[in-house]
Formats: C-alpha cells, structure tokens, sequence
DNA sequence: CAGTGGCCCTGAGCGC
DNA sequence: TGCGCTCAGGGCCACT
C-alpha cells in the first residue's frame, strides 16, 4: 500500500489542520503490530506538534509542555533527531489516516476496520487498516527503544540532496541481490515500495533482475533519477489507490492511472508495444518490458 | 553475513 | 451461491 508518495500526501493534509491540537482522548480497537506502547489516558492533555515524515512513518510529536512546537523548519518536514515524544505511524499495506474537524468525526461513525482514534480539540484523526499490518507507537524519544530500532534500518530520503549515483553505487558494492530487491529492501534508498520500484526501474530502462552490484555509476545515477521523477509524479497525482489508499481527506490518488508496468502485465508496452511481463521476485510481482529494460 | 521464506491479517477475485 | 485457493501497496524476524 502506501509507499512514500502516498505517506507524504496523507502527512500533508492533515498535518497543518491538528498542529496546536490538544489531546482529548486515545481510541484503541483490534491489535496492530505492536501495542501502543503506553497507557493511552496519559497523552490526553498533550499538544500536537508538526507532523513529519521518516521513510514510510509519520511522527506526529504530542508535546506535554501544553505548547505546540515551533513548525520544524526541516526540509521536506523530514524527521530528524532531537525531537521529543509522539507517535510512530505506520500504514502497513492497507492502512489509511483520516482527519475530521469536530463536526464531520460526529456524523463518521467507526467501523470495523478503524484500529486507532486520537481525539483532538481540532478534531479527530482515525487509522482504518482492514489488514492490521500497520502500527502506532508511542515513543519518548525516537532516537530510543523500538522507534529508533525502526528508524534505524532506513535509508537516506530520496530527496536528500547528498544522494548521488556514487552513493547507491557504493551502497549496493558487491550486492548479488537483484536491484528490484534492493530498492524495495529500502536499505539504500527509502520511499520506493513494490509499484514504484517497477516504475522507476522501467524509467531507467533497467532489467530488474540485474544484480545491484553489478549497476555501473550511469545507471545508478539514472535509476535514482527514475526514482525521484517517480516519487515526484506520484505526489503530484496524490498516490495510488488500487483499493484501500485514501488520504486525510479521504480522496483516492490518481498514480493507478499514470503506471506504464505496474499491473500491466500482458499489455503492450507503452515504449515498445512488446508485451509487458510479469515476475516474481521475494514472493512480490515485479513488472517489466523484457525489450525496453536491460541488464 | 547475505539472502530466503514465513508470517502478521483481512478481503477480493476466480475457478470449480 | 458457496468453498477453497491465490494474491495484494510492507517489513520484521528466524533460519540457512
């Protein structure tokens, strides 16, 4: 589900709308992946501060001084290190977030797939996650305990301005594993999930079984090119909703229409009109155009 | 230590 | 219509 585009679209519309709320109270329904981590009566009366994005989580501070946090002036609102408390979100593969001023939470009744309500003064933000593969946690400190062992593994932002071709060259030095593995593995590069990263590897014209340490330095820097002109397409599109994404609002992306492999399989290739194939690789369906992407 | 596969969970779609 | 199977946007973790 949601992939980065779809993470920073739903960040950005909800985020400036409940910054300056004050907690109210903590809904919790069916388990996600890992309890909340805290008694949820004790964030009531903490403030919300700006929300930001690491990858594909959202740290949304809950400030207990009784004051918003200054609105981070943070490229991209990306988090760093130094914040204080809040809480880890993560929208596994089907998860969506949802804000509602006051008036509109009252008519949304819940459903059975809503796992997660903070009650706000400005209104309420829900978590519908019918898979329950996503998570919310609260952390003192990301840069401690179980949010900073998620943060950890992550790889540079694919907009961070010192991310070059050289980078993921030497990120991936000796890699036997195929490069579509490698971008999903997000180790290297965050954001790139399993429709982008055949989208990005159809840009670059590059086949996605090619093992990633056999890219040379062209084609590194032209893969991270494709990546960033995706990511960009897709934020412009809203993301992609083939069924369960939605953003704070509630309306679906657009990017499912855009795709020129991602689900395609069978089709002529929108390049070459040879058909586009579909693979497995790591138990997830790669799409291609056998011509139009080499090793 | 790199890489593979299982698993968390629910719902949709399809063949029979 | 119903059953059983496969597959789905992610990613942690045990195991080889």
């Amino acid at each position: 589900m949601p992939e980065l585009p779809e993470v920073e679209v739903t960040r950005q519309s909800f985020a400036q709308r409940i910054v300056g709320a004050q907690v109210q109270t903590v809904w919790l329904g069916a388990p996600l992946r890992w309890p909340l981590g805290c008694q949820p009566g004790s964030l009531a009366g903490t403030v919300v501060g700006q929300a930001q994005r690491r990858g594909k989580y959202i740290w949304l501070p809950l400030d207990h001084q009784r004051q918003a946090r200054a609105p981070a002036a943070l490229p991209g609102h990306v988090l760093q290190a130094g914040s204080a408390g809040g809480l880890l979100i993560h929208l596994g593969m089907s998860g969506s977030l949802r804000f509602m001023e006051l008036q509109q939470a009252a008519q949304q009744a819940r459903t059975g797939h809503d796992h997660f309500e903070l009650h706000t003064s400005r209104g309420l933000l829900r978590l519908r996650d019918p898979r329950r593969f996503g998570a919310v946690i609260w952390s003192d400190d990301p840069a401690q305990g179980l949010a900073a062992k998620l943060l950890a593994g992550l790889g540079r932002e694919p907009f961070d301005p010192e991310l070059n071709g050289a980078y993921l060259r030497q990120a991936w030095q000796g890699k036997r594993l195929a490069v579509k593995q490698a971008l999903l593995a997000g180790d290297a590069v965050v954001g790139a999930g399993n429709i982008y990263a055949c989208e990005a590897l159809f840009a670059a014209r590059i086949d996605p079984r090619l093992p990633a340490g056999r890219l040379s330095l062209p084609r590194a820097q032209a893969l991270l090119d494709a990546v960033q002109a995706t990511l960009r397409q897709a934020l412009a599109a809203g993301g992609t909703s083939l069924r369960d994404y939605r953003n704070a609002d509630g309306d679906p992306g657009g990017f499912q229409f855009l795709a020129q492999v991602y689900g395609r399989e069978g089709q002529p290739c929108l390049v070459c009109q040879s058909m586009v194939r579909r693979i497995v690789q790591g138990q997830r369906s790669t799409f291609y155009c056998a011509k139009c992407q080499r090793r």
